[in-house]
DNA sequence: CGAGTTTTTGACCAGCATCAAGATTGGTGG
DNA sequence: CCACCAATCTTGATGCTGGTCAAAAACTCG
């Protein structure tokens, strides 16, 4: 289903989407973004977009196509830190040696632009660029909290909320990129890097998916899926109780307590 | 054991000192960082420093003291996110807006000092306060590096090694802002709190504590830490499979993707 | 159509949570 | 200095969530 844009003029647009979506540029900013025409480079599924021990990393672009940033354990395990999808930036947070962290992988084939120059005339010239500067503030706070939600999936919650919550977030992802129609996207992920990304076992990420199918918030078919009920999913994935408890069980459990 | 410092001047010097770990100073750095005498702000252990809808979250150095960055679930449960240090900074890294994102508590009773003023200034001149513009770069570096190996920790460790390596990790903390003695250090993270950093239940914390007790890795008294035998620990970190089976398999996985 | 990957199921078991209760520790007031 | 209380640590018993093993079905692709 990976579309070829081979033909594809490829500039910042995406990024330029994603930061018209939250400031309005000046014309400056928009010359930077969209006459900047460039060579895209491309990896196939898979591959290696910056290693561990990566040369000088310099910041890039998704254009098409979806990557992770990963590290991969002594034993082999995979963890999948994040994922990254076209818009997204590679390296352009933190510090360029953030980078050396962690690998970063293309998940389907992906297309990246170079995006070192752009970005240092902006850091060196805020002012001129101020849409920007604060677009890309903002890009940066959503990582974090990409960061930190799923952190919390990891430490406190069960397989269902973990799976819910990601799927969700991987949703509103797309949508914002105009990739969701339908209420459906595209999603390249195996049950095999789900388990990766959740810590989760291939086995335990195909029953829960199941399960959400069963229960209509969500249905699936070749690598494509649909939302069906996302306030559902959303109410399963931001509690944590077996039961159906709702949010203001803290009394419940004073109440044992106190008893 | 909480030593009283209100006699103390409270300057950045924790701050040079971490600086100066990485690079060398200039005069003009040493007296930005050296000659403004600060009024602390000080916090009871518990209290809370920055919370969740905060008004004008200011950049502040951590000066004595343990806090933590957390995250509250609706259903009441606790993700610490990371652990803050004298030295480390709240809200310098990334982005204010980040500090949305949680809250900070004070673990033990913490004074901070408000750095503001001096990291604009350095934001705005890098190239006069060249080594301390490298320093924090260090720093962020050092944050992002911490958040990932939590994850890691999180979402591909059992409780032995996420205990093991994140006791390995405090230690080293500690060494480097010079808070450890004979191999000691003053760890006043309740046995909960751990299981709520680490996604454990405070019983299995208490069992894994203890084994690692039996197994002379750490001696533990009194919220003292002892770090008895720092390489044994990192290998139990290090590794995940119950055998003690060498690292290098990976070459397993690529002959079987070849073959 | 056959080989490899991914998904699906079932059976079994282990790591860790939960529940419950007792032992320590530290701090407080009499 | 001791009695007392709350918080923390410790330990045992029991059960659930999710891991592991194994193998069969469904896709994917050349």
């Amino acid at each position: 289903m990976q579309v070829d844009l081979s033909k594809t003029l490829y500039s910042m647009d995406l990024l330029a989407r994603r930061l018209v979506a939250a400031s309005f540029l000046t014309d400056a900013e928009r010359d930077l973004l969209l006459k900047r025409q460039q060579r895209s480079q491309a990896y196939l599924a898979g591959s290696e977009i910056a290693g561990t021990r990566e040369q000088r990393p310099r910041p890039r672009l998704i254009v098409c196509g979806w990557a992770c940033r990963e590290r991969i354990m002594p034993n082999g395990r995979r963890q999948l830190l994040s994922i990254l999808l076209p818009g997204d930036l590679i390296g352009g947070c933190i510090d360029q040696r953030a980078l050396d962290l962690v690998e970063i992988v293309a998940i389907s084939n992906v297309k990246v632009i170079n995006v070192a120059s752009a970005l240092r005339m902006v850091e060196e010239n805020p002012a001129t660029y101020p849409g920007i500067h604060r677009g890309l503030a903002q890009l940066r706070f959503a990582e974090e909290k990409r960061l930190l939600d799923h952190m919390v999936r990891l430490g406190s919650q069960p397989a269902l909320q973990r799976i819910a919550g990601f799927l969700l977030e991987l949703f509103q992802r797309c949508r914002v990129i105009g990739f969701v129609s339908a209420g459906s996207f595209v999603m390249p992920l195996t049950q095999e890097m789900l388990g990766n990304a959740l810590g989760l076992s291939v086995v335990h990420v195909n029953r829960v998916m199941r399960q959400l199918k069963a229960e209509h918030l969500i249905d699936l078919q070749a690598g494509i899926v649909k939302i069906l009920d996302a306030a559902g999913l959303a109410r399963v994935a931001d509690f944590s109780l077996p039961d159906g408890g709702r949010p203001s069980e803290r009394s419940g459990r004073a109440a044992v307590s106190l008893a």
